[in-house]
DNA sequence: CTTGCGATGTTATCACGATTAACATTCAAA
DNA sequence: TTTGAATGTTAATCGTGATAACATCGCAAG
């Protein structure tokens, strides 16, 4: 038997939607895309879309999602060759971080917009957690081996290297980094800053 | 006489139309605005603004330069009781980078917005290269007291404290700076990533 | 001083895109 | 089978960016 068929008038429209929709940000490039263009492209009416949606924003909500999921793709493919612990490991996953902001230009910028209310954030938050919470998790274990006097500070220390690798990230992706030092390299600055970081108490 | 006369129809409806909508995105707390209430708020016609800017883009590119002289007014007012080149000097410039964040929210959001194509962006990194001067300025004067062997990598250095300021400022800005570590305090980490960066060779 | 053009404004009008309303169809349970 | 809930469709509304066509105002040339 066919696996996927529709069990309903469309199927489930809902995930063909977010998926359309995703297709979509990636081809265009853009998370600027249109109700009408994703209703197409699943091949339905517009007004079919909000029987699965509240509005255009949990549309790209439910996006968002998928994005998340995609950059804890990129932090897991990061983790394949590298030691736990050890400062290789760290600079893995910011590598995989500015990876993913560049890859994946679109949905980088649309997981970071500041729309939606604070409810949805927390939710997203929650769903982030897991991946800032490989990044602390590396660091305690760095910091247990080489720095063990700083390990308290472990939680510190991770947010700002995020804050570090989100601002590097952030600034490659609207292509202001080489703004004024024309050489600037995004990995090579956050692999200079993570080394800086570490070696600190927080 | 009353200083302000209108010269024209209007008077200047560029310059009201900026201000206008500076005000307005001040007063909404969002750039997410409208060139009808613009109109409105000037007191004239919709299509009359498009005697003055191409289209609505063109009106918020006005409106992003004033929030670069914004950004360089904090600046400014941060160094007047500073000594030149002292680690205190670089701190208050990151403060007040983290002041307009979060004091000038939508205007901080808006001028970090990727639309526009990429001439806009040359023109309006033009005009942030003041800002960034100075701060440059600042880290070389100190490396050249503190760390004379660095001073050839202040621009690399300046770069990156940039950026750590920036990931700080923009993920505080979308209210997720504490997501994980309850108690992260903006200020406090961009002093501890200032110091961490000015000790390292780039 | 008048005329006429260019700069500015105004009022229709469009086209589009987000929603909603009103109506139609299908699944599934009684 | 019948019927209501779920899910779709088409028609219609509304807000918004943008352009067209028409109206004014200020100034420079005669």
């Amino acid at each position: 038997m066919n696996q996927s068929v529709a069990p309903y008038h469309h199927g489930d429209l809902r995930n063909c939607a977010i998926t359309a929709a995703a297709e979509l940000i990636e081809s265009i490039g853009s998370y600027d895309i249109t109700i009408a263009q994703v209703a197409k492209r699943v091949g339905v009416s517009s007004p079919a879309l909000y029987r699965h949606f509240k509005d255009k924003d949990a549309l790209l909500t439910a996006v968002r999602e998928l994005a998340h999921i995609g950059i804890m793709e990129y932090t897991t493919d990061a983790q394949d060759s590298v030691a736990p612990g050890t400062l290789a490991h760290i600079d893995a996953l910011g590598s995989a971080y500015l990876r993913f902001a560049m890859d994946k230009k679109a949905f980088f910028g649309l997981m970071w917009e500041n729309h939606g209310d604070a409810e949805e954030r927390r939710a997203e938050a929650r769903a982030k957690r897991t991946g800032f919470q490989v990044l602390h998790e590396a660091i305690e274990l760095y910091l247990r081996k080489q720095r063990p006097e700083s390990v308290e500070t472990s939680l510190q220390t991770a947010t700002l290297l995020w804050s570090a690798a989100h601002g590097i990230a952030t600034l490659q992706h609207n292509r202001l980094l080489d703004t004024f030092d024309h050489d600037a390299d995004a990995e090579a600055m956050l692999r200079t800053a993570t080394r800086a970081i570490l070696n600190v108490n927080v």
